[in-house]
DNA sequence: AGCACGCCGACT
DNA sequence: GTCGGCGTGCTC
């Protein structure tokens, strides 16, 4: 195709938000999808061919004049994305007030930007452009942890409530269907939700349409990729932190070919360059995993939405604690909710005990330990057993205190206090992940009384031995899994031993499921609930319900033991009841009298920069320039702050942030974007947008 | 994003 | 005088 290419400049700016228009030289074959390098400006850029401009002179939109366009320098055959795809990026853009380029790269496989990069530079410096061309491999690849045995895993026989569940979904998705509602499937832990995904993908397979299903990150151990391999074998493409980026290449190059019709990966398999989508199904829907944490920072569950709405394809939420969001939109009928109320082996759910540390600390137990848990976990041991346990915090320590003068060793880059680790003997930042030595006396007054403050996981190891000296303990937490693989390898080791405990993070609650575990103790449920968020009574009883659903899958009962301050927070009043609504009444009260989600729209602007004065002056000059739109005036957004962010200063970064708010069904990802657009940032300064935040620090 | 331009206060 | 920091506007 010769004529008039409309380029996507590949520059991570706000400034640039629609393509720009370049002439396709006679000699040079253009796709749209491919990847060209243009010139703008001073500059020598990439770019993405994602359409054509109309025969005749190309006239500039706002003036009105008649522009001398430059041509196309080099090209770079794709295509690197599918027809969807271009659509999908720009509502990303305009919905999360991203940059365009940088909504456009998630359609990039992993590791094809960075090479995109080396090819321009080589271009500058050679004037010719060398861009490796990778060949798919056709045989079993090394994505496999798993060997591929012929026992292929059948499909199981169904109890009556899923396949309920299978009808619903197999008839939303039938073909020419395409104004279905998402569907939430409410199904409690162990109720085989699973199961109803497979073959609900199954089904659509059959009549030739293809299925994406998203996981948390974490849950994509080799236990699940192998049982979705053995499922369906090579059909399937599984898009995991493990794979280098020639394996995930060659995953996604399975996808474009049409070599396999089925995706499963975490939050990124979204954008697998499938055709013919037929299924999307998010796992665990709340996990909050599925936001991203950079720019664009987009919600998965929010994106698949569109997805299907794009291509027609049916949504399937799946959880056993849906996110607010997903249980609003189903109440007023956006949603369909179909529930899955029973478990597979028509057990009942475990019985969970709430252990008042109060009480305990009253009646002289100065332990991490109630009585009662040290009772259950004795009895685990003699029954050969296992158990889980969660404490939701890592290191020895969350910080030391002076006794005298109340000195506390904190973070020279970050706002934070310093976390003791016993392992390494070393105090450790959270944020920034700076290592200090530990004082032995107090740098301030000299005092030798450096006292430790709030137990985390390596402390709860640690006083495990005092009673249970050669059981064996395998802990779990992101400073034992830092190594690659070192997640599935310390479940297995969990999974080999007849009876062991699991000790870890929040990372205990998911992505396994061992039968044989018959009790599960949470240390101290008061970590998750206390944060200053307003997420974190959702948040903490999600995670609580979930790791409560670890005991007793299969034949043997299961026993929940949860400590806590406050037995009195609904959270917990929640998980002991199995009953979500003692929860959920609470939270709406509190979100609709604040505005927030799911009867509000939210949206945090953080800024940072490395000196106050910086971050002061742009963050005025942005809540004056917010103030004065005309379109956030209109819908009655209202503006808080600037004000510094709860974590004022990250990685010697200090941060402020202006929180805006509008009612429910307010986009103010385009209406900021507009804003942002007419406000030049300096270059030191880092404005970072979050659109529907899941959190605000 | 990067770069050019124009405005100001400040200081060899 | 002119240097440099800062805000503004522009790139097909």
């Amino acid at each position: 195709m010769s004529g008039v290419a409309q380029i996507v400049i590949s520059l991570a700016t706000r400034a640039i938000d629609a393509p720009f228009a370049y002439v396709v030289p006679n000699d040079m074959q253009v796709e749209i999808g491919d990847a060209v390098i243009v010139e703008l400006g001073a500059q020598t850029v990439l770019g993405f061919v994602v359409g054509w401009e109309k025969e005749g002179a190309y006239v500039d939109a706002k003036s009105g004049k008649v522009i001398d366009l430059k041509p196309i320098l080099a090209h770079i055959p794709g295509p690197f994305f599918t027809s969807y795809s271009y659509e999908l990026a720009v509502w990303i853009a305009r919905y999360y007030a991203a940059p365009l380029s940088e909504s456009l790269k998630l359609f990039l496989p992993i590791g094809l930007a960075v090479r995109l990069k080396k090819a321009l530079s080589n271009y500058s410096a050679t004037g010719e452009v060398k861009m490796p061309v990778r060949r798919p491999r056709k045989t079993h690849d090394a994505t496999d942890n798993t060997q591929l045995n012929d026992l292929h895993h059948k499909p199981e026989k169904l109890t009556e409530g899923q396949r309920e569940a299978l009808t619903a979904v197999i008839q939303d998705s039938a073909p020419r269907n395409t104004s279905s509602k998402p569907i939430v499937l409410e199904g409690v832990t162990g109720s085989g939700k699973t199961e109803v995904y497979l073959q609900a993908i199954e089904a659509v397979r059959q009549i030739g349409k293809t299925a994406i299903m998203l996981v948390p990150e974490i849950s994509l151990t080799p236990q699940t990729v192998g049982r979705i391999r053995s499922r369906f074998g090579d059909d399937v493409a599984v898009l995991h932190s493990g794979l280098s980026d020639g394996e995930r290449y060659t995953q996604w190059e399975k996808a474009r070919t049409g070599d396999c019709g089925v995706v499963i990966g975490a939050r990124s398999a979204l954008f697998a360059p499938l055709s013919n989508l037929g299924l999307v199904i998010v796992d665990e829907e709340h996990d909050s995993s599925y936001k991203q944490n950079n720019s664009p920072r987009y919600h998965a569950r929010e994106v698949a939405e569109k997805l299907c709405e794009l291509t027609g394809a049916l949504l399937v939420l799946g959880s056993a604690t849906p996110s607010m969001e997903a249980l609003h939109a189903a109440e007023i009928g956006a949603y369909r909710m179909v529930k899955l109320p029973e478990r597979v082996n028509k057990h009942p759910l475990p019985q969970v005990t709430l252990v008042d540390l109060r009480r305990e600390f009253t009646e002289g137990n100065r332990s991490m330990f109630s009585r009662k848990l040290l009772d259950a976990l004795s009895q685990v041991r003699e029954r050969n057993e296992k158990a889980i346990l969660l404490m939701n915090r890592r290191g020895f320590a969350n910080f030391l205190l002076c006794r005298e003068c109340s000195y506390v060793p904190g973070c020279e880059s970050c706002s934070t206090s310093l976390t003791y680790h016993q392992t390494q003997h070393h105090l450790r930042c959270h944020q920034c992940n700076c290592i200090k030595p530990v004082p032995d006396q107090c740098p301030e007054c000299q005092s030798p009384y450096l006292r430790q403050f709030g137990g985390g996981v390596q402390r709860v190891a640690s006083d495990f031995r005092d009673y249970f000296e050669d059981w064996p303990l395998v802990r779990m937490d992101a400073d034992t899994t830092a190594e690659k693989g070192a997640h599935g390898r310390l479940l297995e080791e969990f999974a080999q031993h007849p009876s062991a405990v699991l000790l870890g993070t929040q990372m205990v609650a998911k992505g396994h499921d061992f039968p044989d575990v018959t009790l599960v103790g949470v240390i101290n449920a008061d970590v998750t609930l206390n944060l200053p968020d307003f997420r974190a009574a959702e948040r903490g009883y999600q995670l609580l319900e979930q790791v409560a659903g670890r005991a007793g899958r299969a034949e043997l009962p299961g026993e929940v033991i949860v400590q806590t301050y406050s037995p009195e927070n609904p959270a917990c009043r929640a998980v002991a009841a199995h009953d979500s609504e003692i929860l959920l009444e609470n939270e709406r009260i509190m979100r609709k009298s604040f505005g927030y989600p799911p009867y509000g729209s939210l949206c945090n602007i953080v800024i940072s920069s490395s000196t106050e004065e910086k971050v002061e002056r742009f963050s005025a000059r942005l809540q004056d320039v917010l103030r004065k739109s005309d379109d956030l005036r209109s819908v009655g957004a209202t503006l808080l702050g600037p004000a510094p962010c709860i974590l004022s200063k990250k990685s010697r970064q200090y941060r402020h942030h202006i929180l805006l708010k509008a009612s429910a069904d307010t986009e103010l990802g385009p209406m900021i974007q507009d804003v942002l657009k007419e406000l030049s940032k300096p270059a030191d300064v880092k404005l970072s947008v979050d659109v529907n935040p899941t959190d605000t620090f």
